[in-house]
DNA sequence: CACTTGACCTGTCCGC
DNA sequence: TGCGGACAGGTCAAGT
C-alpha cells in the first residue's frame, strides 16, 4: 500500500482525527512492532497528548506533548485505522462476517455498506483488533488508533522529538519531490548519484528521492517514455525534465485521489483511494496502453514487477 | 565501491 | 479441494 502518496493520506487523516488526544494506554504484541522499552513507553507515551502528525518519505511522524515523537513506517502492509467511540455500542450486522469472506473484499457495494452511517469507520467496532493488529493505541476519551500490518515488516518507534532529524535515515533520505524548492535541476542532479544505474533503481533509491515505490516508478516512467531499464547516463536534459514533470503529476495526483487502493484499504478516516483507476501502466499488463493502444506488458526490472508500454518505452539496446 | 540477491512475514492466487 | 510455488505497493544485510 504506502508510497509517499497512501503515507501523505493517512498523515491529513490522522492529522483532523487524533490532534490533542491523549493517550491512556497501549499494546503492542511484539518488541519488533515497537522496539522501544516498555519502560520508555510507559513513560513518554501514556498520558501525552499528540501535538502534530508529521511526515518524510515513507515515514509518519506523531509528536507527543512528552517531548518524543512516534516514529512509523507502514512499509508493505501497515494501516493507521482510527475508530471513534460510539455513544451506543451497538454491534454490526456485518461484524460476523469474516474479513476473508471473498464478498466483503471485492464488492465495492458491500464496503458502501460498511462506511455508509457515521464515521466512516464505526463499522470496524468489535472488528479491531485483529489478528493483523500489532499495536493499539487508546485515547482517554474511548477512542482508538490501531497499527495493522499483516506481514510484520512495519514498525513504530519512539525518540526525543529533538532528534528525530539526527536519525540515520533522516540523514540520508533524498528531498520531497513535491517540495516547492525541489526543481528539475536538483533532480537531475541528485540522479547522478546513481548514474551508472537504470532509472527505475534510482527512483526507489530513498536517498536520491524520497518516497517513490513501484507504482509510481512504472507511472512516472511511462509518462515521460521512458523504459525502466535506461541507465541514468544515458537519459537527456530532456527526459530528466520529463520524468521530474510526470513525477510530481502521478504524485499531486494520486494525493488528490487519496493514494491508490485494491479492495479492503482504507485510510485512517475509513476512506477508500482511488488512484488506481486511474493508473495507466501499473497493474493494467494485457490491456491497451491509454495513448497508443499497445498491450501494456509485465516484466521485472531490480527484482520488481514492472509495468511498461513496449511502444512508448523503448528498452534500451 | 556499486549492484544484485536473499531475508524479513503472511496471505492470496494460479496451475497442477 | 488440496498443495506447491510465485508473488505482493519496502527496506536492510549479506553476497558477488
Amino acid at each position: 500500500m504506502p508510497e509517499l502518496p497512501e503515507v501523505e493520506t493517512v498523515r491529513a487523516g490522522l492529522h483532523k482525527l487524533v490532534i490533542g488526544k491523549q493517550i491512556a494506554s497501549v499494546v503492542y504484541d511484539t518488541p519488533k512492532s515497537y522496539p522501544n522499552a516498555p519502560a520508555d513507553v510507559n513513560q513518554f507515551v501514556i498520558g501525552a497528548k499528540i501535538l502534530d502528525v508529521r511526515r518524510r518519505a515513507k515515514v509518519l511522524l506523531i509528536d507527543l506533548s512528552s517531548g518524543h515523537t512516534l516514529v512509523i513506517h507502514l512499509k508493505m502492509t501497515g494501516q493507521l485505522v482510527y475508530i471513534r467511540k460510539l455513544k451506543s455500542s451497538v454491534p454490526s450486522p456485518q461484524s460476523s462476517v469474516k474479513t476473508s469472506d471473498k464478498r466483503l473484499r471485492t464488492d465495492d457495494s458491500a464496503l458502501e455498506e460498511r462506511f455508509g452511517a457515521g464515521h466512516p469507520n464505526d463499522s470496524l467496532i468489535g472488528q479491531l483488533p485483529d489478528k493483523s493488529t500489532r499495536v493499539t493505541f487508546d485515547f482517554t476519551d474511548g477512542s482508538q488508533l490501531f497499527f495493522n500490518d499483516q506481514r510484520k515488516f512495519g514498525w513504530v518507534k519512539l525518540y526525543p522529538t529533538v532528534e528525530v532529524p539526527n536519525i540515520d535515515f533522516m540523514q540520508k533520505v533524498g528531498p520531497e519531490p513535491l517540495g516547492d524548492d525541489f526543481s528539475p535541476a536538483d533532480f537531475a542532479g541528485r540522479l547522478q548519484r546513481r548514474k551508472n544505474t537504470n532509472i527505475k533503481v534510482a527512483l526507489l533509491d530513498q536517498t536520491v528521492i524520497a518516497g517513490v515505490g513501484n507504482i509510481y516508478a512504472d507511472e512516472s516512467l511511462w509518462g515521460a517514455k521512458i523504459h525502466p531499464s535506461t541507465l541514468v547516463k544515458n537519459l537527456s536534459k530532456a527526459q530528466m525534465t520529463k520524468l521530474y514533470q510526470e513525477l510530481r503529476y502521478v504524485l499531486a495526483l494520486a494525493i488528490e485521489k487519496g493514494g491508490s487502493s485494491n479492495h479492503t484499504y482504507v485510510n485512517a478516516e475509513g476512506k477508500k483511494g482511488s488512484y488506481m483507476s486511474f493508473a495507466r501502466v501499473f497493474r493494467r499488463e494485457n490491456q491497451a496502453c491509454p495513448r497508443c493502444g499497445t498491450i501494456i506488458v509485465k516484466t521485472r526490472v531490480a527484482g520488481r514487477g514492472t509495468h511498461t508500454c513496449p511502444k512508448c518505452q523503448k528498452e534500451p539496446a
